[in-house]
DNA sequence: GATTTGCATTTTGTATACATTGTACAATAT
DNA sequence: ATATTGTACAATGTATACAAAATGCAAATC
């Protein structure tokens, strides 16, 4: 494990900022899978008690980001491609189902803005930090969700997308990918546009398989 | 908030025990919506510290039964009916997912279970104790899910399944809709032996839209 | 009378102490 | 040599103590 920071915020409680913190360096890779997650030693690294470390832990165990078992401890959940399929499998189903509720509720603003984001992304293409260009992705993806309308699908989908966290760069990193990409994003807004809810639905499959191929190809090798 | 007691366990940490029993106390009603839950009195009534109390809380928190604000504490979340509804809309999809599944992984012993829990539904149609009734509806949901072979997506559709625990009796409770379910569960086995997807999924919408009405006449009684 | 200020109380946040359980390893018995 | 048991140690589970912030209320001020 390698040295861990506090992200601090001092308008926090410290068991949140601890669960960020845990939670950036598992999905990081920083903390392994398999590797125990130890109290004591947690909160010396981290400079405050085991109080804080504990609830944060009971929040990572829920969240099925570590396992936990009494009177042994939290380890690092291992995370099989297997697992990385099903959440593929799960999330593909409802990216189909958010764009579907994005045809049938988006306004003249929505659609606006999604063009915008669509945009920012473009402009984030020959940005040398890929960090940028995959929040420029998240927030697009974040706008057909705000417009569902539906708080539970949101939030899902918005867990379902942490799960992939650690991967999230490996399918802008090559330039043909990226332009696919955009592609891919402009076909999406084109079919919220006209409502057409089968096209919609099949550029969104299409592009959440593109994923899955890149991932899939990382993860094999 | 009636008395609450522990559903004691000897082989769970205190924290879980409380956990379950603070969930079931929510989703049962006893602690109603906008209710403060506050460490100290929880702690005196369970007969325990505030600490599990606390790390109960927190996984509460992330199952989104109770609101926290720092620095004030816990509340009973809110639930309104768009609430439902969206958890609802949301489950409908994962549903049709699930029995899709099915449909393409199910052997002929998952068929054979499939009939039996369906059967155990009925040997409990006369019973009056409906949460035995409830129980076998879950059951024979379960082993749908279960043969999904989707570990993320039994997991979110039991977290879903949840939401409306409270619910649950609603729509067991009249003698015409019990028929009505036997009769849908029939039609999804069937569907799902013939390996009919669109008819599973067909069916299984409708067995949702169901409940979404009963639960909605009731909600707006 | 309305508003503000200050204090007491309550509640949560954090740290620490104590209890219990699990683990590793060595010593002993078979 | 293997198995077993006992013991020391380490980690988690639980309780409690202390700190800091929020709340309610009363007195003071305008």
């Amino acid at each position: 494990m390698k040295d861990l920071k506090l992200i601090i915020d001092n308008y926090l409680p410290l068991r949140d900022v601890v669960f960020i913190t845990l939670r950036e360096a598992i999905l990081k890779g920083e903390i392994e899978p398999g590797e125990r997650l130890m109290e004591i030693s947690l909160a010396e690294k981290l400079g405050v008690s085991r109080t804080p470390i504990r609830e944060a832990i009971r929040k990572l165990e829920l969240e099925g980001l570590v396992i936990m078992t009494p009177r042994k401890g939290a380890v690092v959940a291992e995370i099989t491609l297997k697992d990385l399929r099903d959440v593929l499998e799960v999330r593909k189903n409802l990216e189909k189902m958010a764009v579907e509720l994005a045809c049938q509720k988006a306004t003249e603003e929505d659609i606006m803005e999604l063009k915008q984001s669509h945009q920012k992304f473009i402009e984030n293409m020959s940005n040398p930090d890929l960090t940028e260009l995959a929040e420029a992705d998240v927030r697009f993806h974040d706008v057909i969700y705000r417009i569902t309308d539906n708080k539970r699908l949101i939030q899902i989908l918005n867990n379902l997308r942490e799960q992939m966290y650690r991967y999230r760069l490996e399918y802008i990193k090559d330039e043909k990918q990226r332009s696919i990409l955009v592609h891919e994003h402009a076909q999406i807004i084109q079919a919220i546009e006209n409502k057409d809810i089968t096209k919609a639905k099949e550029f969104s499959e299409n592009h959440i398989n593109n994923q899955e191929k890149t991932i899939a190809a990382k993860l094999t090798s």
